[in-house]
DNA sequence: CGCAAGGCTGAACGCATGTTTAGTATGCTA
DNA sequence: TAGCATACTAAACATGCGTTCAGCCTTGCG
């Protein structure tokens, strides 16, 4: 029961191997457990020696490098798939139902509450199709025309995220594996608020955003 | 060099002692480096042996422990004493601005993020205020109703926390101990947009919070 | 067949961590 | 003054970590 995979054909193919069956064991404890799982119980969970781990990935830092970039690159393929139709909390969560793919989403969060590398990249994927996305509803009069669109998208996103991660870390999901539910949670507490915010805003009238474009131009000291 | 405070008279006063010093130095250095700072190097900013600080506290959980209900307490105080006339923003960097009081709002935050107890209670207790402040604009018609007030007052304090959070985890700022300038920089970034959405909404019409209550009264399987 | 290469392992190393222990100094109290 | 509790320390302990090392099998190639 060492390896549930059969030992390569070749000794070269770059995937499929007992490497790439390492590399997805580490996302889903990564994703699981935090970034503080050790090499041993990544190895353990893997069926393989912590030595191994090293072997094939240099250092710990190694493994979290080839974690990074394979789950953006993956991330990317399923929106190219999805397209379009969908907000980025759909494909989000559609992402999640998916057993495949849920540690995916896991390991981005992760991340992003670390703020490494790959959050960056993660965000401004997002940014950019949020300013896509903005754009079309501009252009089709569903969406108001913002005096700065770029940083519209790109609070948003922050927001729409952040939301999520702090809500989250308040309301722990039984099972952290379960990413669909634990959207689903986060929807039932803030799905009201949050589109009330969206399609009516807050104030009843724009005193308060007079008031802040005064307040840039002119700054008090 | 050892002690900066003279030994106590009586032996007995509970704090202006070197406890309370060492907790002062475990606040700030949770606040500026993470709660994964060891003991020892705690007690090295304290000028004190690494034994020392569990003769105090008992271990290293007691020792945060005592710094999370010292630091809700005294955020507490903060806020009863500039009441009302500030919104959680203007409270939170004003009390950064202040040298003594900003290692309590970067713990504070750490602690949000690490999602423990004190997250719970600091949250609710800005979820409150938050209520409270809104049914006073709801009150006076600066402010729109909600269809639950409760809800949105907690949806608005968790978007607000969990956005800074983020930016902050993503742009981190050069001083981590000045919170007062990544507040102004978060600001920066986002008060623009962030106003707009609380002034005006993003769309256009309410077709898509109709929508929502629809989904709610029937949800699809 | 012989042999080199690489996947893979068990055991150990070095280090940092939280914690314990035994002991010293100091100041209050009786 | 004697005694005792308390603040405090140096040193060690136990554990878990990432990592290294020497060597074992298996496989493919000459």
């Amino acid at each position: 029961m060492r390896s549930a995979l059969r030992s390569t054909k070749s000794g070269r193919s770059p995937d499929i191997t007992a490497r790439a069956h390492l590399r997805d064991t580490a996302i889903a404890l990564f994703s699981h457990e935090g970034f503080r799982v050790s090499v041993r119980a990544i190895a353990e969970a893997a069926g393989v020696s912590p030595a191994l781990v090293l072997h094939h990935f240099g250092s710990k830092d190694g493994l979290r490098q080839e974690c990074d970039t394979f789950v953006l690159a993956r991330i990317r393929e399923y929106k190219e798939d999805a397209v379009r139709r969908s907000t980025p909390g759909e494909l989000l969560s559609r992402m999640a139902a998916m057993d495949e793919s849920a540690p995916l989403v896991g390991y981005a969060l992760r991340s992003l509450q670390a703020g490494g590398e790959l959050a960056h990249s993660f965000i401004e994927h997002f940014v950019a199709d949020a300013e896509e996305w903005l754009a079309q509803g501009v252009a089709a009069g569903t969406i108001r025309p913002s005096l700065d669109e770029k940083a519209r998208a790109r609070y948003l996103t922050i927001q729409g995220f952040g939301s999520m991660l702090l809500d989250l870390a308040l309301n722990p999901p039984a099972d952290p594996g379960d990413f669909a539910a634990a959207m689903r949670g986060y929807l039932a507490r803030n799905g009201l608020p949050s589109t009330e915010l969206l399609t009516q805003g807050l104030m009843t009238d724009r005193t308060m955003l007079d008031a802040y474009l005064l307040y840039v131009v002119d700054p008090p000291a």
